[in-house]
DNA sequence: TTACATTTGATAATCATTACTAACAGGGGT
DNA sequence: ACCCCTGTTAGTAATGATTATCAAATGTAA
């Protein structure tokens, strides 16, 4: 837990607060590589890894895609795009959602539970109209 | 969305129906070996996408993990086990969660979402607490 | 049965991530 | 200042899951 804020490790995050994105680690890396030209991926991974395991930052695992890291790490939720990939937080009452009211089910300790919705975001939607009239709604 | 249904097609089919588990390509594979022994892995593959495209399985993408795949495609949700990474399904009220109230948010037309829980399942539970009683809940 | 499309098995290639390794950096304590 | 210890780095190899490729086999249809 205990950590040293190397100066890889700072400018990693900054670049990562920096961004108010979502990224992957190699679109971070591609970032970091300007001010740092001689950082290796590797050690963006690693040190995304170490920022997260302090709770630092968080680690996105949206269905079957790249992991993003998330500089903001109250609870909250997320959609992304189908088209772009791309990944936003969004407001949901997560207060809906009572852990305890599942837990019986089969027995599990819950820890944690997340929500993610998936649909097509504002740019691809206007992209595919252009293109095949694809939208109605 | 037409499609034969090839013998190691319907093979993979019912094995994982057999199973009533949620189980992965490679896990698969190996059962449906035993019964078809020179299938090739990337047919499993092939004919789980196939399928899963069809609307005949689900296709599970739980955080960071290797894919699973679900005979049951009626609309549920589901919980899975840090230690041991076997999923479950769970019984949650899907009614609970209005996408119409997160849409507006980013312009997002939302086609989707999951719920996905996660624990530590009673089998690992146990196990824990005969080694180290790291649970007292 | 000839002709075309689909599917298969085998294997290579890809992608994201992790593991490995030797070199380096920043403290103590002496 | 010097040595030792531990954590960190850059560079690269290895891994694991999945997808792509392709020739051969199979199915379908005129």
């Amino acid at each position: 837990m205990q950590m040293r804020m190397t100066s890889q490790r700072e400018i990693i995050l900054k670049e990562l607060q920096d961004s108010h994105q979502h990224l992957s680690a190699d679109e971070l890396y591609e970032r970091v590589k300007k001010i740092m030209p001689r950082i290796s991926l590797a050690t963006v991974y690693r040190n995304l890894e170490t920022l997260s395991e302090a709770g630092i930052i968080g680690k996105l695992e949206i269905s079957g895609r790249q992991k993003r890291f998330d500089a903001d790490v109250h609870p909250h939720d997320h959609i992304y795009c189908l088209e772009c990939h791309r990944v936003d937080n969004i407001e949901f009452d997560r207060d809906l959602v009572d852990p305890a009211a599942v837990a019986s089910d089969k027995g599990y300790r819950i820890t944690g539970y997340r929500v993610e919705f998936k649909g097509i975001c504002a740019n691809c939607r206007a992209a595919l109209k252009t293109h095949d009239d694809g939208d109605t709604q």
